[in-house]
Order: structure tokens, then sequence, then C-alpha cells
DNA sequence: CAAACTCCCTGTTAGC
DNA sequence: TGCTAACAGGGAGTTT
């Protein structure tokens, strides 16, 4: 599932491809990837724009355009953007196409169809939403452990809490508990700062591997171009590489959640 | 107010 | 073997 180095990773991809192209005509195949605009005001808002940026905020790539507005587009489970030639076959679950000046077009697959490609005039709003981008020079520590020191929440959900740290999702929230030793179940309010910096540090260290490795390869067909392997996720029942006992798995915030049970303690 | 739950979706896999 | 049920999961919206 896309998280912040597959989001990175995809909008590296189309960034080059995008910047300084216009767009002429666009479709829509399953008019809910809007979140909620009628097709007709898309296109309207959309064609006749020129791409002036691409850049990624959390999990959001956000793709610029002049004179006004901003595509927003969330990847969620089964999300891709490709560009390809307009006259390429059409992908099975194809949702969104935009054909661009130069006979080339962005193009949206979603399987499961929980991702959204939307226009939006401003994105202060998003921006707002969202909590501190773990890979900023800025990145503010202190403020964070601030934020842990008056919640009562088990650190697993702050970590998964897009307005807390913006952009870890699932698996990397797993990994980054692993390779820090804290039981993905600890409460928040009782994590020391020690433990806190170590788990951060911890998170920032994999996001940049990860980006690295384009990524992580789940084997499961929903992403497949990385390189990043997982020490923990997924590997329930199988042997932790930092002791040899078998991982545990629970349900933490509704996520499955892997853990060793021997190197985490609370 | 914070925290937890529900819903949206389809492909894959576990279980019978 | 062939079927069904369970599972995977991010975030908006709703409920506790």
């Amino acid at each position: 599932m896309p998280e912040l180095p597959e989001v990175e990773t995809v909008a590296r991809r189309v960034r080059d491809p995008l910047v300084g192209r216009k767009i002429c005509a666009s479709r829509v195949l399953w008019q809910r990837t809007l979140g909620g605009m009628k097709e007709y005001e898309f296109r309207r808002l959309v064609e006749g724009k020129r791409v002036v940026s691409v850049s990624r905020r959390a999990k959001y790539i956000i793709i610029a355009l002049n004179p006004a507005g901003f595509l927003v587009v969330h990847l969620r489970m089964s999300g891709d953007l490709i560009v390809c030639s307009e006259r390429a076959p059409l992908e099975k679950h194809l949702r969104v196409a935009i054909t661009l000046s130069n006979g080339r077009e962005l193009r949206f697959v979603d399987t499961r169809k929980f991702g959204r490609f939307v226009y939006c005039d401003e994105i202060d709003t998003l921006d707002a939403r969202l909590g501190q981008e773990p890979l900023d020079e800025s990145f503010d520590i202190e403020g964070l452990y601030a934020r842990f020191k008056t919640s009562r929440r088990v650190v697993k959900a702050m970590l998964l809490d897009q307005e807390v740290v913006a952009g870890l999702g699932n698996i990397y929230a797993v990994e980054s508990l692993w390779r820090a030793r804290v039981h993905p179940l600890t409460v928040a309010q009782s994590l020391s700062r020690k433990k806190l910096h170590a788990l951060m540090e911890a998170a920032r260290d994999i996001l940049k591997e990860a980006i690295s490795a384009q990524g992580t390869d789940l084997g499961d067909g929903v992403w497949k171009t990385g390189g990043f392997v997982p020490m923990t996720y997924g590997r329930a029942g199988e042997p932790c590489h930092h002791c040899g006992r078998a991982i545990k798995k629970i349900r933490v915030a509704q996520r499955g959640t892997e853990y060793c049970g021997s190197c985490q303690r609370r």
C-alpha cells in the first residue's frame, strides 16, 4: 500500500513528463474518484490549464496548475499514476485520464476504488489538517514530544494519525516500532523522551531507505516496483531478525500489527 | 473533546 | 476442486 516512500516514488516518476505540459482533455471512468465533484465541473476546471509543479505532502500528490488550482491525488490502497501514450490500451481499472498537449496521457489506475483524484482551488485547508513531515529539515521532535505527553492513546495509533505525523502508514509504523524496540501498545504519554527520539530516528531512517529502494514490494500485486524488504510487517510467526523468537500479531487501531514480544517491551 | 468505530472496494487467500 | 467468507487497509464521517 502506498505510504510516504511509495507516494514520493510516484511523484518523482510523473514530475518530468508533466511539468510544463498543458491539459487538453480529460475523462472520468469512475465518478466517485472525484470526491463528489461532477465530471463536467472537473473538466471545466482542469482542461486548458498547464502543470506548474508536482510535489508530495504526506501521502498526497499535489499537481499545481496555472492559472489556478491543484489536482490532489491520494493513492490510498491500490492507486497508481502512470504517464503513457494516449493511444496505449486502457487499463482494466483506469479511473481518470488526463490527456496532455504532446499526445501523452496521465492515468489514474486504482483497483479498489479507494483512491481520490480531486480538483481543489487551494490546498491550505488540506495542509492545515496534516501533521509534520517526518523528513523535513524543520522536523520538530520536541513539539511531537509535547503532543505525546498529553495523549493517552497508544503509540501505534499516534504514528498512524496523519494529524500527528504525516505520511506514515501501517507498514512503516510497524517497522519503525520494531527497529526502535518500542511496543506498539505503549501509551503515548508514558513514552520517554529518549524512546520517542529513538522511534522517530528509526522512522526517518526507514523512510529514507524505503525512498531509495522506491518503496516496499509486498508481493501481493498492489505495489510491485519497490526493493525495501520489511523486517516485521507481514512476518507473523517467522523469526525476529533481532532475537530469533516468533513475531506476534495483534490488532491495534483497527490495523494488523506485527511485533516481537521479546524485543519490544512495554 | 478525544478516541473508537463504520464505511467504502476488489483481489487474494484461508478454510471447508 | 470449487465455493464462500475473511482479510487487507487510509481517511472521511459518525458515534461513543
